[in-house]
RNA sequence: UCCUCAGUAGCUCAAUGGCAGAGCAUCCGGCUGUUAACCGGAGGGUUGUAGGUUCGAGUCCUACCUGAGGAGCCA
């Protein structure tokens, strides 16, 4: 099989690349050859871009192959493909009527690149398909900031290279309009992000009305009245994209590690956590509860799938207005047999690192445009999370920071705040009083006499509190019965979960995160609401 | 749920109790290297809602609505 390299240098083009049909590198005219003929991948193009075709890696691959075998001197494949096989040509609307101004017109679709892939592509023609982000012009010049998703590109469209319709398009095509254009891919360092769209072709696919979301500061409740289209600029881009790096890496983190993903349902008949509000609806007649953790699911789950893992949305209805809070968001929750405290916090530790040194190395564009300091981020990778018992927490609160706490007070907002300032890199602080963490934690009592359970809160720096959480749950039956009924809670609620210790109970432990947490974090955006394309909060509810 | 603040053009904001204003956006015109382009012109208002004080209220008072920030709770 031929290396990428060999490739390029037959070709001239890389692994990936989508070259034109009337492309014919020297002694390599016949790129596709009858052995290709067959793959069902390979497709042609003709309209009115050009007569194209589209290889996927692996027929590069083959085709490189190909013609160090056979390809010289056949000149058939080119006579013989258009008529051979399909076009990957849209097909056209019947209707006989008119098209409505607002409905997007029966295009032939060219075969496009992406614009994150076009720096590979220097020299090349290509065709971006996308959207108008923004446009400039200057006389017999236009600029056409084009997204697609993957990216962001200008193109400049010159009067004297390009056609008096296209001309026409370039200079009348409104914000937000859907376009293709073509052009030669240069690097220009006038251009923003120092690659350049060549435009010889300008198309729209449909003329936007006039966007309501301008290119200038808005108040939040605006925005998010919008969110819907607001999720076409560069900031809601950024911040998902980082979003999206770290739900993948953190299931690819748990994958490799053995974990077996495991949904549990969002329909519960009963509390998971005792002490947050619900949501209740109604289930042919009966009450039931959204989802507000798969925790004791997944307990059940890990006694037959060992390493075990959920991912999904959970539902809050707590009266909490802040930028830290959700009523609907994700939670990550892992169970592992046979582990103690130090080990969940230890795993914990190496999964957030996983996921702060993927952001750092995949999604360092979405990190600059947000404008967030990396250095920080840097610090959290490479630097070993620090461990505090809760009263040496207050401690170190009450001494250097003027706080007045009690031995056994949860953290305050401020007092997170104040932990996360003093270290710098994440924090677990271990080891609550039972009294104020959930009944299925494991607990005891230490030389105080206080109850405390076995667990720890992890608190990230630079104001983002509270991200994740991990705990030994309760294995004794006889235990978690007392737990039960010292909180007044019904043990018939809860038998099914309590059925799991009678049959081979094993000490376990594991933990939850807010993914939303993360990356609030990792963005350094203000809100969590930003975190989440369409968020649910105690004010939002639309779109 | 509690505390604090805010609500004026499509958006961001001005306006001592005395004529309702600007920038951006939109439309028209100009410019062959723009970077949220720039320059010139035009259109655009039930000042959150209801009531009150006053010769006169965007401005003062009361209630309500909506939003923002914070608290508690949590991921």
């Amino acid at each position: 099989m031929a290396s990428p390299e060999r490739i390029r240098d037959v070709s001239g083009y890389q692994i990936g690349s989508i070259p034109p049909f009337s492309w014919q590198p020297p002694g390599f005219r016949t790129i596709v050859d009858a052995s290709l003929l067959g793959e069902p991948v390979l497709a042609v193009g003709s309209g009115t871009w050009g007569n194209e075709i589209l290889l996927s890696p692996a027929d590069l691959v083959r085709a490189a192959s190909a013609q160090a075998a056979n390809l010289t001197g056949s000149d058939l494949p080119a006579q013989v493909l258009p008529a051979a096989i399909e076009t990957p040509v849209q097909s056209k609307t019947h209707s006989p009527a008119a098209p409505a101004a607002t409905e997007t017109p029966a295009i032939e679709i060219p075969a496009g690149m992406e614009i994150s892939k076009l720096h590979l592509h220097i020299g090349a023609e290509v065709c971006v398909r996308g959207w108008l982000s923004n446009k400039r012009s200057s006389g017999g010049m236009v600029f056409l900031e084009l997204r697609d998703g993957s990216g962001f590109v200008q193109a400049a469209v010159e009067r004297s290279s390009v056609n008096e319709e296209c001309w026409a398009t370039a200079q009348t095509m409104t914000r937000e309009s859907s376009c293709l254009v073509r052009g030669v891919v240069k690097a220009e360092e006038r251009a923003p992000t120092g690659i350049e769209l060549n435009a010889s072709h300008v198309q729209t696919v449909q003329i936007a009305e006039n966007f309501p979301i301008g290119r200038k500061e808005y108040a939040p409740d605006f925005l998010f009245n919008l969110r819907h289209l607001h999720v076409r600029s560069k900031q809601p881009w950024a911040i998902l994209r980082i979003r999206d790096e770290v739900f993948h890496r953190f299931t690819e983190f748990l994958r490799n590690d053995g974990y077996t993903r495991v949904d549990t349902p969002i329909l519960q008949p009963t509390h998971c956590e005792d002490s947050t509000q619900l949501f209740q609806v109604d289930y042919f007649g009966d009450p039931m509860y959204l989802s507000q953790s798969g925790q004791l699911y997944l307990e059940a789950l890990l006694h037959g799938l060992g390493k075990v893992y959920d991912f999904g949305p959970v539902f809050r209805a707590e009266q909490s207005k802040t930028r830290k809070h959700l009523c609907e968001f994700w939670m990550l929750d892992w169970e592992t047999p046979f582990a103690d405290q130090n080990a969940a916090e230890d795993f914990l530790e190496a999964m957030i690192k996983h996921v702060v040194g993927a952001v750092l190395q995949h999604r360092r564009q979405e990190l600059e445009i947000l404008k967030r300091d990396l250095t920080a981020l840097q610090r959290v990778r490479d630097t070993r999370f620090v461990r505090l018992e809760l009263r040496n927490a207050i401690t170190i609160l009450n001494d250097k920071y003027q706080m007045v706490l009690a031995g056994d007070d949860d953290l305050s907002a401020e007092a997170e705040e104040k932990l996360g300032e003093h270290f710098g890199v994440p924090v677990f602080v271990k080891n609550y009083p039972y009294s104020t963490k959930a009944f299925y934690m494991k607990h005891y009592r230490d030389a105080e006499g206080v109850e405390r359970a076995i667990c720890a809160d992890l608190i990230a720096p630079e104001g983002a509190g509270e991200i994740a959480t991990c705990a030994v749950r309760e294995s004794s039956y006889e235990k978690l019965v007392g737990n039960l009924r010292d909180r007044g809670q019904s043990t018939e609620e809860y038998s099914w979960y309590l059925d799991v210790r009678r049959y081979g109970g094993i000490p376990h432990a594991g933990g939850g995160i807010g993914p939303e947490r993360i990356v609030r974090w990792l963005t350094g955006i203000h809100h969590i609401r930003e975190t989440i394309p369409f968020p649910r909060t105690l004010v939002r509810r639309l779109p």
